[in-house]
DNA sequence: CGGTATCCAACTGGATACTG
DNA sequence: CAGTATCCAGTTGGATACCG
C-alpha cells in the first residue's frame, strides 16, 4: 500500500545499486582491506603494515564499516598480549570475487588510460588559433 | 636501470590497479554516468535528466574526467540550438562490462547487507552486561 | 596491541548566477 | 543548450595524543 505507482525501470535499478556498492567500498580503503584479506585472516597491525599508507583512525573505521555490512568479522582472541584479527566472511569473498573483472580490465586498460590523459592534457594546453580542440561534427 | 630492486609482490599490483580503478569511478557519479551511456549516445540535458540528482557542475566535471580517461567521447554538433552528445569509446564498453559482476553481486546480496546492518547496530544499541557484543576467541 | 578522541586541512559536491 | 564561475556546507581523512 505505500507503493506509489509502478516498479522501477531497470536504469534506476542500476543506479541504486551502485549507489549501494560504490557505498560500501567507493571510498579509499575499504576494497584495499577486502584485498588484503583474500589469502586470509590478518591482524590490526599486520592490516596496518599492508595497506600502504593507511592511518590508525581510517583503518579502525573502515574495518567497522566492513563488519557492518558483513564483508568481514572481527575477532578478538584473549591472549597477552591481546589480539584482534579479521576475516572475510563468505559473503566478504563473493565480493572479492566479483571486483576480480574490474582488477583485470584495470591491470589491461593502465597503459591505454595514462595515454589517453597525456593526450587530453597536451591538446588542452595548446589551445591555439588553429588547432581542432573538440572533435567537431556538423 | 632505474629499477631499484625486487619487482612489486601481487599484492602491491593488486592494489596499485585498485587506486587508478577508484580514482577514476569510485567517486558519487561517474559509475552512473557510464551506466547511462550504456545503450547508446546521450546528449548532456539527456544525462541530465537521466542521472537522478545529479547538479549541472557535478556533470560537467564528471563527464570531462571521463573524457581525459578516454572512457567517452564528446562530440558538439553545430546547429541551432547547439548541442554536445557524449558515447562509450570502446574502452568505456569494456569498462561497463568489467562491472557487471559488482552489479550482479549488488543485486543478490542488497537484503542481506541490510540483514547484517540492522543486526549489527542492533548489538552496538544494546551492549548490557550479560551480553556478547563481540565474537570471542581464547 | 588495538583502539578512541580531538583537531584541523583538503577535497567533494550542491546552489546560484552568469555566458557564448 | 551547455556550459563556467563563485561561494559555501558537509564530509573525508591525516596527525597527534591518550586509554584499557
Amino acid at each position: 500500500m505505500t507503493v506509489t505507482d509502478s516498479e522501477p525501470v531497470p536504469e534506476q535499478q542500476d543506479a541504486s545499486r551502485l549507489r549501494v556498492v560504490l557505498g560500501m567500498v567507493g571510498d579509499k580503503w575499504s576494497l584495499l582491506v577486502v584485498c588484503n584479506l583474500k589469502e586470509g585472516p590478518r591482524r590490526f597491525s599486520e592490516l596496518k603494515r599492508t595497506v600502504d599508507g593507511i592511518s590508525q583512525r581510517m583503518l579502525t573505521v573502515t574495518v567497522r564499516n566492513l563488519e557492518r555490512d558483513g564483508i568481514l568479522t572481527r575477532t578478538i582472541h584473549n591472549v597477552m598480549p591481546p589480539h584482534v584479527s579479521y576475516a572475510l566472511t563468505p559473503m566478504g569473498s563473493t565480493l572479492c570475487e566479483a571486483t576480480l573483472p574490474l582488477l583485470e580490465w584495470s591491470a589491461e586498460h593502465l597503459a591505454l588510460i595514462d595515454d589517453a590523459r597525456a593526450e587530453y592534457d597536451t591538446r588542452a594546453d595548446t589551445p591555439p588559433a588553429g588547432s581542432v580542440g573538440n572533435q567537431l561534427e556538423i
